[in-house]
RNA sequence: GGGGGUGUAGCUCAGUUGGUUAGAGCGCCGGCCUGUCACGCCGGAGGCCGCGGGUUCGAGUCCCGUCACUCCCGCCA
């Protein structure tokens, strides 16, 4: 007999019925009546309700359970009456007569409900995890990771990619986030750096003649948290692709992402491979951001131009000065009460805008509101159609300097989606975004710095590098954006010594320096490197829009709260001194660290 | 670093215009109950109303400060 279960809590039939079993599991809920006691006992594959007579000699026992310990019950699987069956429950045709029982281990009173779905205060659900792990919701989202992972690891070995590894303890990476640094004790003053992304590794298993490389791969950055993005660490399902133009990789990642999200989407709609395309510039003009939400059906567009010579002074001031204006439709705003226009004019001095216009065209084709006057009937027909909105629609206007006008249209865009319930729903619309520009203006720091990845191959090469203006050039850079979350950022890398020395003298650093940051990576470029590309979706996010959370914390284990601190372990922790002392450390902390510490 | 929101029982929340003894549901403890499956019924314990200050005859409620949590901005190529 076995010592604690003979089926699992989510296995009997009625199939089962007259045989004596054995069950572990959690006490699930209990409904005591009397004489007469019902427990769920719960496990990872579901519950199974047992019941308890008081001709049992374990009843006493039984009578005294707590939700959440841990029992072996054995007994007779019986048929349930009709009357009695329960037809929401797999198991609901049967039921377990208990004569023995063994309490494995008894909880105390509970800090969270494990049989509930009530909320709890994020700190509570932390620092009590492996509480809200059992709760069926959580664990229902990590089941659901650990599929889908499984699948993306299978899509790739399929289509023959190796899965290699990659250090953790390395040195600090060329990404623009903080890194997590980690003292040597072997050499005194120096630090290992945890990897922000494996990003050079990677590059390096290409000119290592690996051809197709993925992993899920954790990368570390220390930096401030979203409801999308964890503090510290996260998993991408980091790949590299060796002998690839930019439309390889797309060809390659894009049947394993529609494929793994058609396999959880749960009668959800997904975009078909090839996904669209968006150049960087349209997509911050039609959207106003580089991760277009395509799931909203209507789109920016400038209209600088009808503003021109139209009486409306603080506009044409503000063009005069080099501003834009885009409009924002919003189709079917017509009848909306005067608070919906008052409200986002609000919200949009609350975004740090001076306001929005607007423009209601009325069922029977009338322009309204405060600016209609300075349209006439020209420029209200060039508005139409650049704008496309119609009688029934109103249309919103954002006046400023165009990188700040795109962002507000594109934050009023959505805000406009939500309000008015225009974001369809049940679907998941995959777009690329490409052509990033290789360098932006540093507005801080008065120079030209790489816009994304400083590791990407300028379109044109070194021609374009030598002969155009640098803010004009185009880099192989993309990024895959699903429902207005980035899923990821790629390039065609630049494997090029020359380029690359070139691309990083034009945002202003020496040879030397970048022989100093990213020698290793350029020594290998010199001993006969294949083109290469690649990606790195975020596993995170993927399993968070499956999972239809809106917090990547569901979908993760054991996270850290907002400000990166780990409530059930207690990290980060302080150390005992001859830990520091053996790592050359001492602290210098500030003032009032210094006093809460010696406190 | 900055901004918004929240903070009342173990938990989720209510608490009127500032007014006497701060409530409900769940959970917990005790009692009753042999067909429930969110079992039901009766009873009980449990509160520094986040903390500090102020206004007031009187503060959970108003004001100031502060702390914690949370969301957003900065940041994250």
């Amino acid at each position: 007999m076995h010592s604690y279960r003979t089926h699992t809590c989510g296995q009997l039939r009625k199939e089962q019925e007259g045989q004596t079993v054995r069950l572990s599991g959690w006490v699930h809920r209990k409904r005591d009546h009397g004489n007469l006691l019902f427990v769920d006992v719960r496990d990872s594959t579901g519950l199974t309700q047992c019941v308890f007579s008081n001709e049992s000699s374990c009843f006493a026992d039984a009578e005294q359970l707590r939700n959440e310990s841990v029992i072996t019950v054995t007994g007779k699987v019986v048929l349930r009456s009709a009357d009695t069956a329960n037809a929401n429950l797999p198991t609901g045709a049967i039921e377990l007569v208990v004569d023995q029982m063994v309490i494995e281990s008894a909880a105390d009173p509970l800090p969270l409900q494990v049989n509930s779905d009530v909320e709890y205060p994020e700190e509570t659900r932390l620092k009590y995890r492996f509480l809200d792990l059992r709760r069926e919701k959580m664990h229902q989202n990590i089941k659901l990771r650990c599929n889908v992972i499984a699948s993306l690891r299978k899509r790739m070995i399929d289509s023959g990619f190796m899965e290699l590894q990659t250090p953790i303890l390395t040195s600090s990476s060329p990404e623009g986030a903080r890194d997590y640094l980690v003292p040597s004790r072997i050499h005194p003053g120096k630090f290992y750096a945890l990897p922000q992304a494996p990003q050079q590794f990677k590059q390096l298993l290409m000119v290592a003649g690996f051809d197709k490389y993925f992993q899920v791969a954790p990368c570390f950055r220390d930096e401030d948290a979203r409801a999308d993005r964890s503090p510290g660490e996260f998993y991408q399902l980091d790949f590299e692709m060796a002998f690839v133009t930019q439309d390889d990789v797309f060809a390659a990642i894009e049947p394993v992402l529609a494929g793994v999200f058609e396999e959880f989407s749960n009668g959800r709609a997904v975009s078909k491979a090839p996904f669209i395309r968006i150049p960087y510039d349209e997509s911050m003009l039609k959207y106003g951001n580089d991760k277009p939400d395509l799931r909203i059906p209507f789109e920016i567009a400038d209209i600088t131009d009808i503003f021109k010579g139209s009486g409306f002074s603080i506009f044409e001031q503000n063009i005069e000065k080099g501003s834009v204006v885009r409009a924002i439709p919003a189709p079917g705003a017509a009848n909306q009460p005067r608070r919906f226009f008052d409200t986002m004019n609000e919200w949009a001095r609350e975004q740090g805008a001076a306001g929005l216009g607007y423009i209601i065209f009325a069922d029977d084709g009338e322009a309204k509101g405060p600016l209609a006057k300075f349209f006439d009937a020209d420029r209200i027909q060039r508005l139409q159609q650049t704008a496309n909105v119609k009688a029934g629609d109103a249309v919103f206007f954002a006046c400023a300097p165009q990188n700040e006008a795109a962002k507000l249209a594109g934050f009023a865009r959505v805000k406009i989606a939500n309000d008015l319930d225009m974001v369809e729903k049940n679907t998941f619309k995959f777009c690329w975004i490409v052509d990033y520009p290789l360098y932006e203006w540093d507005e801080d720091n008065k120079k030209i710095d790489f816009s994304h990845n400083p590791f990407s191959m300028p379109q044109g090469g070194l021609e374009a590098l030598l002969t155009k203006d640098p803010l004009t050039i185009k880099a192989y850079q993309y990024d895959i954006v699903c429902n207005g979350i980035e899923l990821s950022s790629g390039a065609i890398r630049n494997h090029r010594p020359e380029i690359m020395y070139k691309a990083f003298e034009i945002a202003g650093y020496s040879n030397k320096d970048v022989e100093d940051k990213f020698g290793g990576l350029l020594n290998a470029f010199k001993f006969g490197a294949p083109p290469h590309g690649g990606s790195a979706p975020g596993i995170d996010r993927i399993v968070m829009m499956l999972a239809d959370e809106p917090n990547i914390r569901e979908v993760v284990t054991f996270p850290m709260n907002q400000k990166a601190q780990d409530l059930l372990m207690q990290a980060p922790a302080e150390v005992a001194p001859d830990r520091l002392k053996e790592l050359n450390i001492r602290l210098n902390l500030p003032v009032e660290k210094k006093a809460m510490a010696a406190g």
